[in-house]
DNA sequence: TCGTTCATGTAACGAGTTACATGATTTT
DNA sequence: AAAATCATGTAACTCGTTACATGAACGA
């Protein structure tokens, strides 16, 4: 693939769980490269800059399947999370904006939740031909739609709680 | 507080949604004091090395108001998730591996849960007092709660899906 | 005796993000 | 007329992690 096929190819597909913009890509092409994990060609193109097109070598295969079954020896990704800590914080902001913030935050959950239910509605219907990669791509998406969920119905829930929430001082 | 009393005080509370080494303290209070946005003073001991002991100026406080109230427009975290990384690539590890890692993984997310269990109670018997800054905190514990038992649900239906689960090919 | 707590940091590394630069073609 | 798509990257910046360094006191 390019570099620029790899994008869209993640933004397909593991997204929501690993992201990466396209400099960072091609950045990492390139270094896998220098240490012979890819091999490339170049294609031209008419009226389109050329193409490079990268393919994995047979060092490149052995490292991946090494670091793959390497897992990490703690599972949770260590958060850094935004609006919990503003929330955290919450004496500071306004009850209004508290409250915009977290209906906003409903809204794009079900926004995420949309695409990855098409997905999984799609990828059942493929079922049959590639059933063995489909199979773990499901589970991902599983804990992707679980997750989201589980954010919409906290942020339901705090709205709920702010509402019969009365401040003691004010912020 | 000192630096290291920060490290406590990030250990004992935001702990799970935003984490941070000694080293990177000590930096970003050196950075900030560097601003103007923090001040400190240095306090002897006798046997220990000397504190530091920082205190928040009032363009900090301004700017740490500033920035709180300024939330991120989308509000989902980007994740980077080793766990689900390799399970998108499932072929390439063996059912026993993959078994015996999410079978760890709800070790871990119920060893996460207890401790998160515990503050949440603690909290419930301190309320009388300080009830406007506990409240919040257990907003964002609630998630947190919510988050890890999330996990946990979601690694036993992949255990189970994975029980009946019979490749088509090799991996 | 060995690990933990208290308490400071520095240096180097690694990786994610943002901004910048180019340019034709196609869609709205 | 403007924005999106295709397609390449470079440079700089920020920030999180890891390793290194020191040293007394105290509990198991």
């Amino acid at each position: 693939m390019t570099g620029y096929e790899l994008k869209s190819a993640f933004d397909n597909s593991i997204n929501f769980f690993w992201n990466a913009p396209l400099s960072q890509i091609y950045r990492e092409l390139g270094a896998l490269e220098k240490k012979n994990y890819l091999e490339s060609r170049v294609e031209a193109q008419q009226g389109k800059p050329d193409k490079k097109i990268y393919s994995i070598t047979q060092p490149g295969k052995e490292e991946f399947l090494k670091q793959l079954n390497d897992f990490p020896s703690f599972y949770s990704a260590q958060l850094r999370d935004e609006f919990l800590l503003r929330l955290f914080f919450g004496p500071f902001i306004s009850k209004e904006e508290l409250e915009f913030q977290l209906r906003k935050a409903i809204k794009e959950s079900e926004a995420a939740i949309e695409p990855l239910r098409k997905l999984e509605k799609d990828m059942g219907e493929l079922e049959p031909q590639n059933g063995d990669s489909m199979f773990f791509q499901m589970l991902t998406l599983k804990q992707g739609l679980m997750y989201y969920e589980m954010k919409a119905k906290w942020a339901e829930y705090c709205l709920q709680e702010l509402r019969n929430y009365h401040p003691a001082d004010n912020d």
